[in-house]
DNA sequence: TTTGCTGCAAATGCTTTGCATGTAG
DNA sequence: CTACATGCAAAGCATTTGCAGCAAA
């Protein structure tokens, strides 16, 4: 079920990166891993698969459209398996909770004012910060 | 002028501070500058300021409320003095131009997004990747 | 085989920090 | 005088890259 996508990317098949989009995979919808975390993950799984691998094989799938990239803070960058349809994110300051949305009015309103300004829109990121309502939260241990 | 920003946060009044204030107040509208952008300028204008101090200055001021600080790409941060009204930037991916907007409606649409998802915003980042229709940039000299 | 992949370690680029010295208040 | 700033260089991170050995096709 994979191995197409590989092939059709022009990437060998190798074990590495059956895995590492296996790992992708089996995240939950909302589910952004860094580079250290999926390389965590193979560790885990007994997996000798060294990190600058991750990195390399990560990029190869974001160029190949496989994966997508974000920065939700300035720092480390997550990844994500492309499932198809575009969305926007919510991200919990608290508890790094990544909820996923799509909204139409959004999207066209962005345009409209991508055009007043004279741009052609080719990409966007939207991402909203704020706190979420979970019970696990930080935040509501802290402040209630 | 600025030096009452400057006592207000906290900060005592020296010249590598005034220096960078100036330097991103002088900056036009949809002048993002990166820590080495400022540094040149810095070196331009015959001062002996540390690339570190600029970093800790720019710090200093974001703590403070006095610039924010943006990551349009992952890579380098940029730095915009506050000017009091919130806005979101369209960047244009062949000359870096950055133009800024505000819509009331994707405001509003926002925070009901979020709040459909059980979060309460705090901040959000809004960024629109594009191409502009200026003459100077290059994207217009390859393709046409 | 041949081309492309991996592991490892070294290199890179941005940013932060420790420390001794200097200066605003 | 004292607390805080600065310059400089070293350290810190996330990420990329060079290279020699290995594996997919």
């Amino acid at each position: 079920m994979e191995q197409p996508d590989l092939r059709r990317a022009g990437l060998k098949v190798t074990g590495p990166r059956l895995k590492i989009l296996d790992i992708l995979a089996n995240e939950a919808v909302g589910g952004h891993l860094s580079a250290e975390d999926v390389y965590r993950r193979l560790i885990d799984a007994e997996q000798d698969i060294g990190l600058g691998t991750v990195y390399r094989v990560l990029s190869q799938f974001e160029a190949a459209g496989l994966v997508t990239r974000h920065h939700f803070d300035g720092e480390t960058a997550v990844f994500e398996l492309n499932r198809g349809e575009h969305h926007d994110h919510v991200v919990c300051m608290d508890c790094q909770r990544v909820e996923e949305f799509t909204d139409e009015a959004i999207e066209s309103l962005q345009s409209a004012a991508a055009a007043r300004l004279g741009f052609e829109i080719v990409d966007h990121a939207l991402i909203l910060y704020g706190r979420c309502r979970r019970e696990a939260c930080p935040h509501r241990r802290r402040a209630g």
